[in-house]
DNA sequence: AACGATTCGGCAATCGATTGCAAGAAATTT
DNA sequence: AAATTTCTTGCAATCGATTGCCGAATCGTT
């Protein structure tokens, strides 16, 4: 009635009598072995706790069974991850790829050196990369990709890209807001927004080609960083410089929407009265806000979907295209 | 000048025309090379492109880099990882992580028998883990506890327990909350929430000590699933089968309270002023509702910390308690 | 009872890096 | 120049599971 303690394969062996290879053909369930002697290693491995070393089994099959989402922060370093849009997407990734069976290894990287990516997806430790945002690291993408198969990144889709994408239509996206501004009776539009990433600046000349199609002046831009009192600070500084305000606002997403909001409100500016404000994104909080956010609406969940069905098959050697979702206008309180 | 793919140690050991051991001991800085191979060796396999496999070296050193961080399903299954708490939690903990130099791996898990955690932790993916929120499972917890030492949790301290948890003050926090609702005015108090939790359960508790220390009646309890639409659902039905409605709404979440706000203001019920509200996380999006939600704060930032230095301690072989978080009550608009 | 057809199960190589031990080379001492 | 010390480096075992190949056992059939 002594349980010696089981650490490996092995020792399970010597205690059932048979081989290694035995018990690990048991445990995998292959056919090959009767189901006698099945179920009792089973048996035996339920009884000692026994769990196979899945460190081993990953050297040996030369798979992790983990999925890494990666979050480059390449232009703004102080972002954290803990961004709504980031955290949104993150939960909606894990439960998709909960469902699928796999692990969802969480990295956010600071792209110092050109090979970060590389660095990364050598390593081993996953499967397959989600990369969210292009940031300002396309070309790094584009490398990887080239030689790296199993690789999907969530952001814009531009003619000639290497990397396989899913995201929306960020220049319809743009344009629809700004359209939309405009149809609310909005004649000088800004553009709230970092414009160092890619889909930003897609939305930013979506939102351009409205105005002029509209024959109203180019919109100013107003750099906008990702984290909030830092948003806050330059919308007001922005609101103090100028003596005439826009009428319109294109933030460039809906947290930066919902900063502008803010602030106006408290400076006495009524919105949507005296200013139209249209976020980006749809995050589930755009509906809480007051007045509740109108907004482009990606659709986010999916957006995880695609993402990770085209993830998957290309770690079955697929080759897929790269995906672009329609944007949607979503009409609520503040324009 | 031809270029052979390195795959491994070995290859790179006889290109340089070295043993393998020499080139693990170049690359990981050993002391005991000289400089110029050392030298040497890195240029070589910077130019090879090669990168050691983190897999073989976790099954040698028999460590992952890696933290688990762990949501457990208990009794509300259709409870998705995007519930803006866990989201919050996560993105701090993985900045917390990513800082100390370890990897996240998030699983979303749904105890269906009582060893989840045992197939886990004995899993060796990873090197200790982060379990958030104890729903129903203390038991288990408790058990693998007493074994796996690398282990915390966040939720509820109860005296007695036997694993690691961090945590604000329960029991404290739902008492404030009724005493503020009470000094408010409020004299017939009802407890929104779901108290299967443990958690929740305390908060439960901690409101009807001070309903009774005031002389009021015992709260209504109004059990709320996590989903937003369930929410909305169960309110509006206690609206409709009950004709008097509470003065005072003690919530155990801000996503439930943000629920109640929206639909009782739908009903033409005016808040604050025909019934207090009081929500539990203090979460970002608490002051951005309208009317600003007054809340209980927990602190998930120093939570976060907490968990990850206590975590870390114990993977060092350090023994370490549980902490409980002093809440704080944040009065906003909603009371 | 003997034969062939299957089914089981064992042996040993393999995945790729790490590391204790000891041998060989270089540097220092006498 | 021989002996001793100090550096370097190589050898080979190890972490724990998987799997191709082949021999052994079992079964059914005549």
């Amino acid at each position: 009635m002594d349980k010696p303690h089981i650490r490996n394969i092995a020792d399970l062996a010597k205690i059932a009598g048979v081989s290694p290879g035995t018990v690990s053909r048991a445990l995998s369930d292959s056919g090959m072995i009767s189901q006698k002697t099945r179920d009792r290693i089973k048996a035996l491995a339920r009884e000692h706790g026994f769990r196979p070393n899945v460190m081993a089994r990953n050297l040996r099959i030369q798979k992790t069974g983990a999925i890494g989402v990666i979050i480059p922060l390449g232009h703004e370093v102080r972002q954290h991850i803990s961004d709504p849009f980031f955290i949104t997407m993150l939960g909606l990734l894990a439960d998709e790829l909960t469902e699928r069976g796999y692990d969802l290894m969480l990295s956010r990287i600071i792209p110092e050196d050109s090979d970060w990516l590389d660095k990364y997806v050598d390593s081993g430790r996953v499967d397959g990369a989600i990369i969210i945002g292009q940031s300002d690291q396309s070309a790094v993408l584009d490398a990887v990709a080239e030689r790296y198969k199993p690789l999907v990144v969530w952001g814009s889709y531009d003619a000639g890209q290497l990397h396989c994408s899913v995201g929306s239509d960020n220049v319809a996206g743009g344009r629809m807001a700004a359209q939309h501004v405009i149809d609310q009776g909005a004649r000088r539009v800004a553009f709230f927004g970092d414009i160092r990433g890619v889909e930003m600046r897609a939305r930013l000349n979506g939102c351009k080609k409205a105005l002029s199609d509209a024959g109203l002046p180019a919109p100013d831009v107003v750099p906008i960083q990702l984290t909030r009192e830092d948003a806050r600070q330059a919308i007001a500084d922005y609101c103090n410089t100028n003596t005439t305000l826009p009428d319109g606002i294109v933030a460039a997403t809906d947290v930066i929407a919902m900063a502008a909001i803010s602030v106006l409100t408290e400076r006495g500016v009524r919105v949507p009265d005296d200013v139209r404000v249209v976020g980006y994104d749809d995050l589930p909080l755009a509906e809480q806000t007051a007045p509740p956010l109108s907004t482009i609406r990606q659709d986010l969940v999916t957006g995880a979907h695609n993402l990770v069905d085209l993830l998957l098959r290309r770690i079955a050697g697929e080759d897929t295209a790269s995906v672009v979702m329609p944007p949607e206008l979503v009409v609520r309180g503040s324009s």
